[in-house]
DNA sequence: ATCGATCATGCACCTATTGTGCATGGTTAT
DNA sequence: ATAACCATGCACAATAGGTGCATGATCGAT
């Protein structure tokens, strides 16, 4: 649990308060107990002889020079993490542990097997894999929990593709299906368009999930404002709700079906195209690590071939 | 003694070794046991997983992996202390503790009153000073057990002007004196040139010290090779040789005579004018920290008084 | 060759840093 | 007013990290 290392793990833990601003939230996501990041706090603002944090309320914040200090250190770990790369890949060597983060699907597809090929091509590295959402990977990259995160892109987050923090990598483009349920007048379709399923009922992502600004984004796209008539967080909620015959509802493609009754999946053609954009994010700096290039080589390679294997179903 | 912070401790041990190039020396200079330096690095090369020192005879010595982190961390670590002084500035606030390094007489004559001004000013700051030769205060910087050192400027140092981990600032250019026996010729006069004294038997430091290459630099710049008679390292050695009659010698006109018997000192005219240049070196990026501003302040304004005083003295 | 010096390292042991779990007190929302 | 929440202090436990000494390996000098 402990693998931080090189730069003070008290910094590491101000960064991740920096980010979610209460001890509690910063413990959870750390792993540490609140007293334990409590007690860090105290002890980096005693050695550094500054004031980090002033009470506020019922919880505590950063002050001027806590701020400074949390946004100042971006390019320290930075500069530590393209020093580690570089020695890494200098001396042909491989660190000890590796994180990977990733959300359901992409775990799945993308995640699984790339633990699998490190797991047996680095037999003494120990590959550990954390399932969380993709806001929840950026805060893992932060405290250092995990060194590579595989998420959708998205636009609506606090994230940017520039964030100092991160560097990004477009893996895929993964496009959506609608599904629909089997005895709909279009079941028998092989695609549909947006426009012809505007007036259904749709299932959808509670506001603010991940997916639900994707969904929207569709729908202004093609200037119509989709029914929302139901939410549901997994996919296979989604899929059962479908095969209840309560909407249809827009399913990824590299989200499986698993033969599920009475639910059928269609292409979506037309002028918009719905996709959720799949990326490798790392700390900054940490790209030029030899592992972390295998890592993206092995992901790339997965990716590809999805892909080339749905151009084949496509030729059939 | 273990006020290291921010950056892994064993780091800094790293870098020390890769100095000093032995276990031993590592732990004298850190002011570890060599049992625990061994400990610390080999703890380092675990959880990076670099194998970064290699057996070498009956030492060890750093893998080219090794090397490339040691010189790599050389910006990292400026990042820091810039981060640091940055922090400090924009909070208004100081370290808790604070080392100072320098050799003998800049120790009595600089060193001792800015420790002794800075526990005035902060009290709650402990001042520690240790005295060193220069050479051994860079290591002590980078051994971060000083943060501020006063030293000698060497040109045939392996520390450069221009060095990425340091940052120097010429404080005082002290003019070399030459003292003699009180029944010497010259003995009545208030100044001599050095090709006066060219033939006389002189008394300096062992060849490699501090003072030697400025000794013979001195000498070859009026074209003369002077008989070195005798050797001695501390400056009230070279007095009482100097007082017993055994030569002429050399002397900083910082280092006080303390109304040595029999020793007359003359200031050296003509076209060589000996001096040494006095410079303030602190780690790469911490010399905007406030504490650090401050002291190089009160140095300055130290040196300048010491300038004017000698000013008005040679004005009688 | 032999002996002594020099180095690094492993081991037993100790210390103090740093973690957890629970109780407490202050602060906001219902 | 009461409940929920948040940070923190304290007793306690684990462990990281220190020292000192003994050991083994290598080199230089006699």
């Amino acid at each position: 649990m402990h693998n931080r290392c090189m730069i003070d793990p008290r910094l590491i833990t101000l960064r991740v308060f920096g980010r979610c601003g209460t001890i509690g939230a910063t413990a959870e996501l750390t792993g540490y107990s609140p007293s334990a990041v409590s007690a860090q706090l105290r002890e980096l603002q005693r050695v550094l002889g500054m004031q980090l944090l002033t009470k506020d309320g019922r919880g505590v914040r950063l002050t001027a020079t806590g701020r400074f200090l949390v946004a100042g250190s971006d390019p320290l770990i930075a500069q530590w993490e393209s020093l580690r790369a570089a020695a890494m890949a200098a001396g042909d060597q491989v660190q000890s542990h590796f994180g990977l983060g990733g959300f359901s699907s992409a775990a799945a597809q993308l995640l699984a097997p790339l633990a699998a090929t490190l797991r047996s091509t680095h037999p003494l590295l120990e590959v550990q894999v954390l399932e969380a959402d993709p806001a929840r990977c950026f805060d893992l990259l932060i405290a250092e929990r995990i060194d590579l995160a595989v998420i959708v892109a998205m636009q609506s987050d606090s994230y940017g593709e520039d964030d100092p923090r991160f560097e990004q990598r477009v893996l895929l483009d993964d496009p959506l299906d609608v599904i629909i349920p089997g005895d709909h007048p279009l079941a028998s379709r092989e695609t549909a368009t947006l426009e012809e399923l505007a007036s259904e009922p749709w299932i959808t992502e509670a506001a603010g999930s991940t997916y639900h600004s994707l969904f929207t984004a569709a729908f202004t796209a093609v200037g119509v404002t989709p029914r929302i008539a139901h939410e549901a967080v997994e996919w296979e909620t989604h899929i059962a709700f479908v095969g209840a015959g309560l909407g249809v509802g827009l399913l990824p493609r590299l989200a499986p079906l698993h033969g599920a009754e009475n639910v059928v999946r269609l292409r979506i053609t037309g002028r918009t195209r719905p996709t959720r954009r799949i990326v490798a994010a790392v700390r900054r700096g940490s790209i030029a690590s030899p592992l972390i290039q295998e890592s993206l080589n092995i992901l790339q390679v997965n990716a590809n071939r999805i892909l080339t294997e749905r151009l084949e179903e496509e030729d059939l």
